[in-house]
RNA sequence: CGGGGUGUGGCGCAGCCUGGUAGCGCAUCUGGUUUGGGACCAGAGGGUCGGAGGUUCGAAUCCUCUCGCCCCGACCA
C-alpha cells in the first residue's frame, strides 16, 4: 500500500480523553475513530490488526475443534425470557422493540441463541461433542465505558460453547480450550496468565481468566512467577487425548486475581516465586453445567435411551480487547511495536527523497519484491519530511523499516531497522531484500 | 448509578473570575527555500465558543435547564 494513497489519519497529539497508552497510541495512529462512548470505528489501519488477531483467533479455535458459525447481533426477547435472564440482565442489555413491536436486544453474548441452534437439530449423544463458536460483534450498555477499545460498549467477542453428554465430558471441553487460549495468546507475544476465576452458582474449579500481564492493566493479580514464563503447549498436543496434566501443570500452580485472592495460600509460595502484578483480561472460559440446557431443554438421548440435558460450557476472548492488551504490553515512548504475527504491514518502506530517480527506483523495486513475496508492505511515498516519516512509522509500529535515502543508495545500500531492538544496519538493497523475503539475492 | 471534571476551527490549548463581538501552537492550502530523526520564510482559508432559554444596550464570559465526553468508585470479554 501506498502511503499517498491510504487513509492514515494520524494524530501528533493525542485527545485529551485518551486517558491510557493504548487508547492514546490507536487514535495518534490512526487505528480508531470514537463516535460515542464505548463506540468506535475501525479505519484502515486498526482493521487490518483487528481481522490478524480474529484470525489467530479462528484457526487456533479451529483447531482445537471448534466449528466456527455466525449468529446475529439482534436476538428475540423471548429466547431470553426462556432462560430467564432477561429481566435479570438490567440495563446493561440494549433493548430494541422493531415496527412489529416485538422486543429484541444487541445480543451481549449468545448462550440462548447457540442453544437454540443447538436443541433445534441435536437429539443423540452421538452427536456430542459440540463446540460452536462465532466471532461477533456484541453490546454491553456498561456503566461506564473507558479506556477506549478495553472496555467499549461495543465489541469484537469470539464466544465458544461447549455441548457435551456429562460432566467428564465437559471437563475435556474445557481442558481443550485451555489448551487452545495458552496457544493463542502466545501467538500474539502475550504471555497470558491463566488465574481461577469465580465459577458463581454452579462452584467446582472450572473457571480461569486468562490475565495478560501489563502495568496499566485493570486486575491486580497474584501468581506464582514460573506460571509466567511456562509458555503455552503449542499445536502439537493431541487434541481428542488427554489434556489434563498440560492443564494441571499450570493449575497447580496458584494465580488468582484480587477478587478471588487467597492470601494464605499465596504465602505458601516461595517468597522467590511470588508475582504480584497488573493484569487485562483477556479470556474467560467456564462450564456451567445443565443451566441452559436445563431452562431451554436443550436435551440428548443417552445410551441408556433416557433423555440427558447437556453439558455445557462458554469460552469467551476480547478480540477487539486483544489489540488494546497488545498493544499496552508492547510500547515505546515512540509509539506501538507490533508483534509481527499481528501487524498491520510486514514493512514500512521510507523513501526519504520522493522525486529522486535512485531512490524511487529502489523503492518501486523493494516494494514489488516484497509483494512477489507475499509480504505486505506500506510505502511511505509521500513528500513529508523525513523526521515526519521516522516519526509516523515510529509511532505505527511495524516490525522492520527499511529507509532508502540518497546517501547510502548511491553506493547502493539501504538502512534496514527493527522497530522493537531499534537495531539498524545499512546493507546492499538486494540483501535487505533477500533478508525479509527468505529469498536468496 | 454516586462523586468530580470538562465542552472554544481537524488536534492540543488560552480567553471566562472582572461582559464590549475570538486568540495561540500544530495541522491544512498557495508560492519559495529546503530535505538522513516531527524544517524555514511569505501569504491564505477555516470557529453562530455543545444546545436551548434568560439577564443585559451588549454574553464564549453571568444565571437556569439540557446534551455530550472524561476521570474516581462498585460490576464485566
Amino acid at each position: 500500500m501506498r502511503l499517498s494513497r491510504y487513509f492514515l489519519p494520524t494524530l501528533k497529539e493525542a485527545p485529551s480523553d485518551a486517558q491510557i497508552v493504548s487508547h492514546q497510541l490507536m487514535l495518534r495512529a490512526g487505528m480508531i475513530k470514537q463516535e460515542a462512548a464505548g463506540i468506535y470505528a475501525w479505519l484502515p489501519l486498526g482493521l487490518r490488526v483487528l481481522r490478524k488477531v480474529e484470525q489467530i483467533v479462528r484457526e487456533e479455535m479451529d483447531r482445537a475443534g471448534a466449528i466456527e458459525l455466525l449468529m446475529p447481533t439482534l436476538q428475540l426477547a423471548d429466547l431470553w425470557r426462556e432462560s430467564g435472564r432477561y429481566e435479570a440482565y438490567g440495563d446493561e442489555m440494549l433493548r430494541i422493540t422493531d415496527r412489529h413491536k416485538r422486543d429484541l436486544l444487541y445480543g451481549p453474548t449468545a448462550e440462548e441463541v447457540v442453544t437454540d441452534i443447538f436443541r433445534a437439530s441435536v437429539k443423540s449423544y452421538k452427536d456430542l461433542p459440540k463446540n460452536l463458536y462465532n466471532i461477533q460483534w456484541k453490546f454491553r450498555d456498561e456503566r461506564r465505558p473507558r479506556f477506549g477499545v478495553m472496555r467499549g460498549r461495543e465489541f469484537l467477542m469470539k464466544d465458544a460453547y461447549s455441548f457435551d453428554l456429562d460432566e467428564a465430558g465437559a471437563r475435556a471441553a474445557y481442558n481443550r480450550m485451555f489448551v487452545a487460549y495458552l496457544n493463542t495468546f502466545a501467538r500474539m507475544g502475550l504471555k497470558a496468565v491463566p488465574t481461577r476465576a469465580d465459577t458463581g452458582p454452579i462452584g467446582g474449579d472450572l473457571s480461569h481468566e486468562f490475565i495478560v500481564l501489563a502495568e496499566t492493566g485493570e486486575s491486580q493479580i497474584y501468581c506464582h512467577k514460573d506460571l509466567v514464563e511456562m509458555g503455552a503447549p503449542g499445536p502439537d498436543v493431541d487434541w481428542d487425548g488427554d489434556l489434563s496434566p498440560l492443564v494441571e501443570a499450570r493449575t497447580r500452580l496458584y494465580a488468582a486475581a484480587d477478587e478471588m485472592h487467597d492470601e494464605a495460600a499465596y504465602a505458601a509460595i516461595p517468597e522467590d516465586k511470588r508475582l504480584t502484578a497488573r493484569g487485562i483480561e483477556v479470556g474467560h472460559i467456564f462450564y456451567f453445567g445443565t443451566k441452559y440446557s436445563d431452562a431451554m431443554k436443550a436435551k440428548v438421548s443417552g445410551p441408556d435411551g433416557q433423555d440427558h440435558a447437556v453439558h455445557m460450557g462458554s469460552y469467551g476472548v476480547g478480540v477487539s480487547r486483544l489489540l488494546g492488551a497488545i498493544i499496552e504490553a508492547s510500547h515505546d515512548e515512540n509509539g506501538i511495536i507490533w508483534p509481527e504475527a499481528v501487524a498491520p504491514f510486514d514493512l514500512a518502506l521510507i523513501n526519504l527523497r520522493v522525486g529522486d530517480e535512485a531512490c524511487d527506483a529502489a523503492c518501486e523495486k523493494a516494494y514489488a519484491a516484497m509483494h512477489a513475496a507475499g509480504k505486505s508492505v506500506l510505502y511511505d511515498d509521500t513528500s513529508e519530511r523525513p523526521g515526519g516519516k521516522f516519526a509516523t512509522a515510529d509511532l505505527i509500529g511495524l516490525p522492520w523499516q527499511m529507509i532508502v535515502g540518497p546517501k547510502s543508495i548511491a553506493e547502493g545500500n539501504v538502512e534496514i531497522r527493527n522497530r522493537a531492538t531499534g537495531e539498524k544496519s545499512v546493507a546492499p538493497l538486494d540483501a535487505v531484500i533477500a533478508g525479509l523475503t527468505g529469498k536468496p539475492a
